[in-house]
DNA sequence: AACGCTAATCTAAACGTTTCGAACGTGTCA
DNA sequence: TGACACGTTCGAAACGTTTAGATTAGCGTT
């Protein structure tokens, strides 16, 4: 800038006024700066700018795995929602691990991020103290956090699956084996309280040898409808309250010699752009990603148009129930072999 | 870092001393300097820091569409990889727009990322002349760009497709269709050479009313096959170059009535969760997302570490035909409806 | 006792912006 | 004619660091 205000034979201040609009200044004298901007191939540098300014207009976004689809696809509508904002978005993923979470937002608050978006993993940790403190605004995605007290965006999970397993009770299901992730993420506590009101509500007993839990990976889901599948007294249907655990849900029931619908029934958590391409085409719980994504952004961007203030605003949205042939009707004479 | 210095009764250059460990601090400073900063609460401004450095530690990174399943993994391996340096990453999506790739390019300029990972869009565009200036290393990914040499990790499509082509001739294929996606960028331009080659090296003609290309998105590839389906004489197998794209090939096949390996066979790049999930098991070429991203990261990091002058370095990684039940042996007599 | 050496600490100038208030010229009004 | 307001431009301080070079203190030598 000072090259700039040199080569126009200007102060830089008039520089600064001209780029930001700030003061108005004459005709002559734009013309000279702005060509003196061509010539010199002047930009203006963001992090001076920042410095001063106390804003980089740039957010933090963590989330435990971007592999997860639910988690690309929220990703991908941040980033675009932002993108058209005119912010950055920092993306880190905290591998479901919270030490990597908190040096991660440590990280992202160093580099004076305006505001975070927070998929939240194990108990808060230093989000606490970041929501309390409240010098950067933050919004928690998918999962709520007990005693972080600020805007959210989640899904009625309890609903969610509350559904699912009711759609499976009356296709005549009795048994249904349930894997769940850590149970200390809100979403997982909220869709086991799901699957239970479900059962009960049918007047269905709550087996707790037909619900297992895993750490989030395909590996685990396998494991764990391994043991469902051995069981002796085994589920006639397996809903699955995580996605990439599915994937293993699928394999171990291949694996065993079984096959799904004929044999077992399957519903899953978050649906996918696969979902129903192949055979079979499974029925799962579809969350409103773009909806989320925008909400959250949405959020955001209003506490950092200067909105600090309001009370937390907490956004509960409704899943929607992707109804396939994964899950077949029970009871009746067995279905054909229609696959 | 002031505040800090006056509770310690110190200049600040002595707690940036003690900070970066500059300079040797006596352990009487040092004990009164760390006690200030836990008292205070002090984090350091990262920003003023990158000011007056001239580093952000901070690279950009852009990428077509995050949603692809390729560039999902291969975004989640190069985060990992800068997160264990210390680097913190920005995420663009281009939506396989020029503009907005440029766009997002000079915001991460603006920004002082320290370096650049692009997969890059359209023609070079703004890139060009960021690689001629030299000021912040560039790696290209996935798509190399004619006019701009610089770091860059490949996978030898030419080769990889050619592999896949030629298991379908093996199989009693004769007439393949083939789906690409626009050939302005390397890859399916390349794919497209591998493709011809095949049939050329087998002795078979390259039949022009085979080849469709589309945008890249599902229903490009949904169009695409309804065309190639209602040709008089259809092929009996798909490759498609784009792994979204293969999507709409699997819709296209459902809607039209027909099935997949019993009426045609199909293969496509890239490979995915969920491809040795369902019926059928999908064959494709995969490529080593792990070590493109922990390539391309070390690329990057070693121009970061001042190793600047070297030349520009080329990576070609080879992909792998992973064989499943998608394609069936043609020819002999009509295997058994066997799903 | 004076000197030089070393180690520890400090002063002050950057880094590239923004912005406050002052300065300047010009035209208007009493 | 002088006072004043207005529109433009500028000087300089500030944002929070790093760092070169100056200063100081301590200590062994001669």
């Amino acid at each position: 800038m000072l090259h700039v205000a040199e080569a126009a034979r200007v102060s830089v201040a008039t520089v600064s006024a001209l780029l930001n609009g700030t003061a108005t200044v004459s005709p002559e004298l734009s013309q000279r700066i702005e060509q003196a901007i061509r010539d010199i191939g002047y930009k203006r540098n963001a992090i001076a700018r920042s410095l001063k300014m106390g804003t980089t207009r740039t957010i933090g976004l963590t989330v435990p795995h971007i592999t997860n689809p639910f988690f690309t696809d929220v990703v991908s509508v941040i980033q675009q929602a932002f993108d058209r904002a005119g912010y950055a978005v920092m993306l880190c993923c905290t591998d479901e691990d919270l030490n990597t979470q908190d040096e991660q937002i440590r990280l992202l608050l160093d580099r004076m991020v305006d505001g975070l978006i927070v998929a939240r993993v194990g108990d808060g940790g230093i989000l606490k103290r970041i929501v309390e403190d409240a010098n950067v605004p933050v919004v928690l995605l998918d999962r709520l956090c007990e005693g972080v007290d600020t805007d959210a965006v989640v899904l009625d999970n309890r609903r969610a699956v509350f559904d699912a397993v009711t759609y499976l009770i009356h296709l005549g299901h009795r048994r249904i084996g349930y894997i769940t992730g850590t149970s200390d993420i809100s979403p997982m506590h909220d869709r086991m309280i799901g699957y239970r009101e479900a059962l009960q509500a049918a007047g269905l007993p709550v087996a707790e040898e037909l619900v297992r839990s895993g750490n989030f990976h395909e590996i685990d889901g396998y494991n764990a409808t391994m043991q469902l599948l051995s069981l002796h007294d085994r589920p006639s249907a397996i809903f699955s309250a995580n996605n990439p655990m599915v994937i293993g849900t699928m394999k171990a029931i291949r694996d065993i010699g079984l096959s799904c619908p004929e044999d077992i029934s399957v519903a899953c958590f978050d649906d996918f752009p696969w979902s129903d391409v192949f055979v079979p085409q499974l029925t799962t719980v579809a969350q409103p990603v773009q909806a989320i994504g925008e909400q959250a952004a949405n959020l955001l961007l209003d506490r950092l148009a200067g909105n600090r203030d309001a009370p937390p605003r907490k956004l509960v949205l409704k899943g929607r129930l992707m109804i396939r042939n994964s899950c077949r009707p029970l009871g009746a004479v067995a279905q054909s072999v229609s696959a």
